[in-house]
DNA sequence: TTCCAAATGAAAGGGTTTTTCAATTGGCCG
DNA sequence: CGGCCAATTGAAAAACCCTTTCATTTGGAA
């Protein structure tokens, strides 16, 4: 995944692989002032802003995605799925993906009925993991 | 819709009222800061604070939905379909809604596959209004 | 009317995100 | 290997947004 970046034609600092190594470790949701927090126990020197756009750069090239949970509007997680979506834990902030698939019906029928085009859209589900129960 | 905040036991007070004229005037996307401008117009005695309490307030009782769209993450449109949600047009933020059926097959079939237990969920979808394409 | 809990808003507080810009550095090239 | 330079970084400041506080006002019941 860091080979990703390369890919792209980023250089690979210590501060985006620490912020690449923080995504990739947990699989909970994490606020930027949180990887901020775990990125600095691998790079010492990390600033706030480098996690900011690190993040962004990584949601852009879909390694991970961002979610508008109830616990804040701005936290990241890893995406394993391809054009998938998460599915978060409201008591642990655990989170794992989903599919999408079987949206495509009520997209259309939306279009069809209100004239619209779509052109994205934001799926989010929020419930109790199985530990969480 | 005023009798609604009566029938919950909210008081009518002129704020109250500016605030909701202007959630079902216009069908389009509306922030705190556009709601106070165009409540300001209604009513001049109106502070910020009560825009964003009235805001959640009416959206506790159903009244409007708030989006996590592209253009901030916080913004409210009049609820129109009971237990619904949002169709954004990108060009010019107009909104309408579209009911919630066809994603219970999604959730189930993910609920299942996952052992979570799904609680809750946001659906919202953006594009172009038939006058914008 | 009188009365009071509910409602309001100005001001202050607090946290988050962005901008700026001088210093640093990854990686290409000779 | 060095040297070079555009890309990257982060401290500081600014901008932004939202919430809390609390003295004052007010809707509506009696
Ligand atoms: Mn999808
Ligand atoms: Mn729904
Ligand atoms: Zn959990
Ligand atoms: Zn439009």
């Amino acid at each position: 995944m860091a080979q990703g970046l390369r890919a792209h034609g980023y250089k690979l600092t210590a501060q985006r692989l620490a912020v690449l190594q923080v995504m990739q470790e947990g699989n909970e949701l994490l606020t930027p002032a949180e990887v901020l927090d775990r990125g600095r126990k691998i790079h010492s020197r990390l600033g706030m802003t480098t996690v900011y756009r690190t993040l962004e750069l990584l949601r852009e090239l879909g390694f991970v995605r961002r979610v508008h949970g109830a616990e804040g509007c701005r936290a990241y997680a890893q995406a394993r799925e391809q054009d998938g979506h998460h599915l978060v834990c409201q008591a642990c902030r655990r989170v794992v993906d989903f599919p999408c698939s079987g949206l495509n019906e009520l997209i259309e029928q939306t279009a069809r009925r209100t004239g619209f085009s779509v052109e994205s859209h934001l799926l989010e589900l929020a419930g109790l993991c199985p530990a969480c129960q």
